[in-house]
DNA sequence: CTAACAGTTATAGCTAACTCTAAGTCAAGG
DNA sequence: CCTTGACTTAGAGTTAGCTATAACTGTTAG
């Protein structure tokens, strides 16, 4: 039933070791399993955490937000407002970042013609 | 002849005194002004370059970098190509992280309407 | 059986980019 | 003249997000 040693998870999502196990420390990722040795055995639902976790993060929100959806995540449907509210929030932080980089974007372009 | 102070250039740029005077020291802004009593006096173009460097660095170019490119830029022409050249790299870096916003835009988008 | 290996924890260390503190200087208003 | 306030410097402290080390444990191949 697809699981994943964390070496494994570490190369399916691009992030080291390190990484993954500071992540589950700091509480953006409970409830991994482990086997009877005491070894992460990431599922396949963990690694699509993981995927948002880096959605959320590479678009600007901090590991302590992070942690927060995370915390509303699990407590399931009776905090669906809350972080379906946290989810449009960041949307609009998303549209807002696109908008500026494509300014900057447009700052570059105009120096590179300036040919000086 | 358009001088501000420290505090005034501040406001301008929407930076702390503090950062600006780290951006100087850090060598990512050299030849500021000063009076003869040691003040910062900065320049319209002082202004200027201080926002192409909130663009950069707003476009995820460390300061590192962005002292390089600084370099280049009072090198003048001989440094042109090498210059552009940075640019244009930068450029493509740009594009890029637009595309990887977009992505996660739909990857947010995709788990507001999910409704779980 | 044992050596190598991949994992474990706790904790220390690192880098980037600020942000603040301390101690001092200078100019202007009362 | 004296205080106030905005500035100066050097250097210390902070935060986020890793990244590495040390000491150890359990599994597996020879």
């Amino acid at each position: 039933m697809s699981l994943y040693t964390i070496s494994q998870a570490s190369a399916e999502v691009d992030l080291t070791p390190y990484t993954l196990r500071y992540y589950e420390k700091e509480g953006l990722l409970p409830g991994v399993k482990k086997d009877s040795a005491g070894r992460r055995n990431y599922q396949a639902d963990d690694i699509q955490r993981i995927g948002f976790i880096k959605c959320l993060k590479g678009t600007g929100m901090s590991l302590k937000q992070i942690k927060e959806y995370g915390v509303l995540y699990v407590q399931g449907k009776k905090k669906f407002n809350e972080r379906n509210a946290m989810l449009q929030a960041h949307r609009e932080k998303i549209l807002l970042e696109i908008k500026t980089q494509k300014k900057y974007l447009k700052m570059v372009e105009a120096k590179i013609e300036m040919k000086i």
